[in-house]
RNA sequence: UCCGCGGUAGCUCAGUAGGUAGAGCGAGUGGCUGUUAACCACUAUGUCGGCGGUUCAAAUCCGUCCCGCGGAGCCA
């Protein structure tokens, strides 16, 4: 059994192939099927004098999405929609005969009603490109982090407690009835990990029970957070920029044509992509934001201000020093001003916002505590993460990134359900 | 949680001086052509989200509930 994405290498040879059926048209002496089979689809001619009428009938009977095995020669054809290459049926045997229509058409579904169908929808050519560009994006930062030496260490999913907001914790029961919740982050874990083995990472789901209803968002997401020792925030943020341009050229190496043939993603930021990307710090960016909106603002930036400062730049920009007050308690003040401590926070151009935010750690024992206790959380459960402030504690830094922002980024897409295979939000956990 | 929009055929939607419904796509039938989301003609399909109210009469007006979508806050 051939796999359609190599076909080119079979012409004038006999293949056989295996797949779902795509579309189908047939002329007075042609039938044509448009054949899938998860790696590629590829045009298949029946000329019907070739059939008899009862199998020409069988054959234009079959509803999309049947399954069908097909014997034939592979041509050279111009006028092929497919790699120029199409297979002319010698033989053919149907695997499966769907006996009810495929819910999804070729055209006019609203996203909802897609989104209900998200087990079949993820066999359209436009899901089935991003989440194979998701499955490059995961390789290309796996591959990033081997090359330059770090370790991967799984950070848990249940945690006895929040490392970030309590109100969006996950709640459920441990096995002694205990409250547990699911990990919002798998960072406190990251920096005992880096401790043992100075450049670690972590990647894996995080939960997050905001009541959020926005594109931008979902309950359940993909982040990989890296971390490391003697790394102070300027270290990290090279990091940062090295991996974002890391990941999104072995993209353009793998699916170029594809991002703007499927996707109409338009190319030239990508492509244009090097470090450094543009640096400003939370009060620099304010004042642009001020000048630009001729009005103050206040506290941190909501989602509007984050989306005009994406589309004032053609690369990245990363955004640090913001006011400690907003920030959670881990953080590192900044000596030359304490109101503002060391993060960055990494915007994707063209409007994305946020893909990347990350720190400088607080390392020092008494400053840690004081900012647990003053965030109104237990020190009991942190008790593990202050020890780590006692035995050979170093300035260290990492952050998380996205997943779904990233791919949601390079492919140009809308909302970042379309960024995960089946996407979790407040009102969808089926299917 | 708050604000806004919506629920009419399998799908996408149109449908206000209130008079029990239409188009395109899809499906079926026929025709035409190496077709490309093919094309042309014809055919069938509806508890107009649920419940209650006003009215001779409700998809349309009122009340209420349910569901979906977008945004805010928060974040990756």
């Amino acid at each position: 059994m051939t796999e359609i994405c190599y076909i080119t290498e079979y012409i004038n040879k006999e293949v056989e192939i295996r797949g779902w059926v795509y579309n189908k048209r047939e002329t007075s002496n042609i039938v044509f099927i448009n054949i899938r089979d998860g790696t590629g689809v590829i045009q298949v001619l029946f000329l019907k004098e070739r059939f008899t009428t009862i199998q020409v009938n069988q054959i234009l009977s079959l509803l999309v999405e049947s399954v069908i095995s097909i014997k034939g020669f592979v041509r050279i054809e111009k006028k092929a929609p497919y790699k120029e290459v199409e297979v002319h049926a010698s033989l053919y045997s149907i695997l499966f005969e769907n006996t009810v229509e495929f819910p999804i058409s070729k055209k006019d579904h609203s996203d909802g009603f897609l989104m209900k169908y998200r087990h079949l929808w993820l066999r359209s050519s436009r899901q089935h490109l991003i989440l194979k560009i998701r499955s490059a994006v995961i390789n290309a930062v796996r591959e990033y982090f081997e090359v330059n030496n770090f370790t991967l260490v799984d950070s848990p999913i249940f945690t006895a407690s929040s490392c970030e907001e309590t109100s969006t914790l996950f709640n459920t029961k441990w096995v002694n009835n205990e409250s547990v919740y699911l990990s919002q982050s798998g960072q406190l874990y990251q920096e005992a990990a880096c401790m043992a083995f100075r450049k670690t990472y972590c990647f894996g789901p995080v939960f997050r029970a905001e009541k959020s209803k926005t594109r931008r968002h979902l309950n359940e997401f993909w982040m990989v957070e890296p971390e490391m020792a003697f790394a102070d925030l300027d270290r990290i943020i090279e990091v940062a920029e090295e991996l974002i341009c890391f990941t999104v050229s072995k993209v353009l190496e793998k699916h170029e044509k594809d991002l703007s043939d499927i996707l109409e993603r338009e190319l030239t930021i990508l492509k244009m992509l090097r470090r450094p990307f543009v640096r400003m710090t939370y009060v620099d960016a304010k004042h642009k934001l001020e000048l630009l909106m001729n009005k103050q603002l206040e506290g941190d930036f909501g989602a509007p201000q984050e989306t005009e400062l994406s589309f004032m730049h053609d690369r990245p920009i990363v955004v640090t020093h913001y006011p400690a007050q907003v920030k959670p308690f881990y953080m590192k003040r900044d000596e030359s001003d304490v109101r503002f401590v060391k993060c960055m926070d990494i915007l994707a151009p063209e409007g994305y916002g946020e893909i990347i935010g990350g720190s400088q750690r607080e390392e020092d024992y008494e400053s840690l505590k004081k900012n647990i206790l003053n965030t109104g959380l237990n020190e009991y459960d942190f008790s593990w993460y202050l020890d780590l402030r006692q035995y050979g504690t170093v300035v260290h830094s990492g952050f998380g990134m996205g997943i779904e922002r990233l791919v949601a980024w390079i492919c140009g897409l809308h909302h970042l359900r379309e960024a995960i295979p089946f996407a979790r939000t407040i009102e969808r956990i089926r299917p």
